[in-house]
DNA sequence: TAAATAATCTAACAGTGTTAAGCAAATGTA
DNA sequence: TACATTTGCTTAACACTGTTAGATTATTTA
């Protein structure tokens, strides 16, 4: 009798650890949010989540752990993203430039996580390698370059090429607008956008 | 007699005084050669120039105001170069394009300078803008782009336009390479940074 | 030499990430 | 029910961080 209330009570117990879990990620995100990167610390969180700081270390390592795991999150946000907008396109060459578009979206709606993630005006954790959640981003837009560049017979490194060309594009412009605020106009910046991602896919098969 | 000897020795004091302000800096930078932005703190640079943290605040009203120094610093280096390579080229293109390059150039010779500079992989000093000697940079490419244009007649607000697309792409790719250093080898920065500067500058008079 | 001033250091405060020890409550066992 | 054990959580501490105030030492001035 008691051992099938007790197998009940520790599914509830793991139930809560994974809600302390979430906690400790949302309570990090809301910090950044209000006050930036530079301001989220182990107490601050702890304080949020009616804890104190060592209760931490059983769900993460350190802190750059809690980092890794929302820059993770980050990533599946995006990836979802960018499913979502594939879906809604025939051609590849809209795929693209909505993927693109979707990029920059979530660069400004998720922007503490876009910092993160992406290292504009923050510490960037170095363990961001072999995340295989950013890698599946990445593959999403090699795989469109080399259907557009489809009759040209593009070597692995050529697409490779194309891809760092729109992202430095696109992330270069995203970092004039969350490093230095209001250096260009929205209309500027969905110029640029356009011109440069039309630009770019234009050019692809030179 | 005495007088002329404590003028001397005033000005010996005002002149180490400079040395002491210089070494500061110079030890800063020193240490984040060796250990990164991150690794820097008032204490080490105290140690390094054989002295006690609290010195430092005579000559610095805090931290922030060294980084601030140091960007000043790297603004006139950067400035310097400029105007070297723009004397060594006729046109106004091959300015513009010798600018971009060495532009690039310096992010990798002074790797540091320009992680604080424009916020690569390092906490940015919000304090960057009022800085005058990086908006005679900005002010430089401006000219050139204008210079180009000059047979259509391009409005601040489009020159303006044009110079974020440069800076947007050139910053993109050096964030690649001094954030996730070797996701690009070197030919092929060389292939995206020529491809980019000549493809925009040639679609400059769109 | 004695007083005044400048240069420098020590000590401290509040904050950071992180770890070890301890307490108290819940649980398992006899 | 009584004892033992594990679990959850906290307090305390360590080694750092930036920064400031007070004491101390050295130098210059009278």
């Amino acid at each position: 009798m008691q051992g099938k209330i007790t197998m009940g009570s520790k599914e509830r117990i793991q139930r809560i650890k994974e809600e302390t879990r979430a906690n400790i990620l949302d309570a990090a995100l809301e910090i950044v949010k209000e006050d930036g990167w530079q301001s989220l610390s182990m107490r601050k969180i702890a304080d949020k989540i009616e804890y104190t700081a060592p209760i931490i270390y059983e769900y993460f390592a350190n802190k750059e752990g809690i980092l890794l795991e929302l820059t993770r999150l980050g990533n599946v946000l995006l990836l979802k993203d960018f499913k979502a907008v594939q879906a809604k396109h025939k051609t590849p060459e809209k795929q693209l430039e909505a993927m693109w578009i979707a990029y920059w979206d979530f660069a400004f709606s998720h922007k503490e996580l876009y910092q993160l993630m992406f290292g504009v005006d923050m510490i960037c954790c170095d363990l961001t390698k072999s995340l295989p959640e950013a890698e599946a981003g990445k593959k999403m837009f090699y795989d469109l370059i080399s259907t557009i560049m489809t009759e040209s017979e593009p070597t692995e490194e050529i697409v490779c090429r194309k891809y760092y060309t729109f992202w430095s594009i696109i992330h270069g412009l995203i970092s004039i607008n969350l490093v230095r605020r209001g250096s260009t106009t929205d209309e500027m910046n969905q110029h640029i956008l356009r011109d440069a991602i039309q630009g770019i896919i234009k050019a692809i098969n030179d």
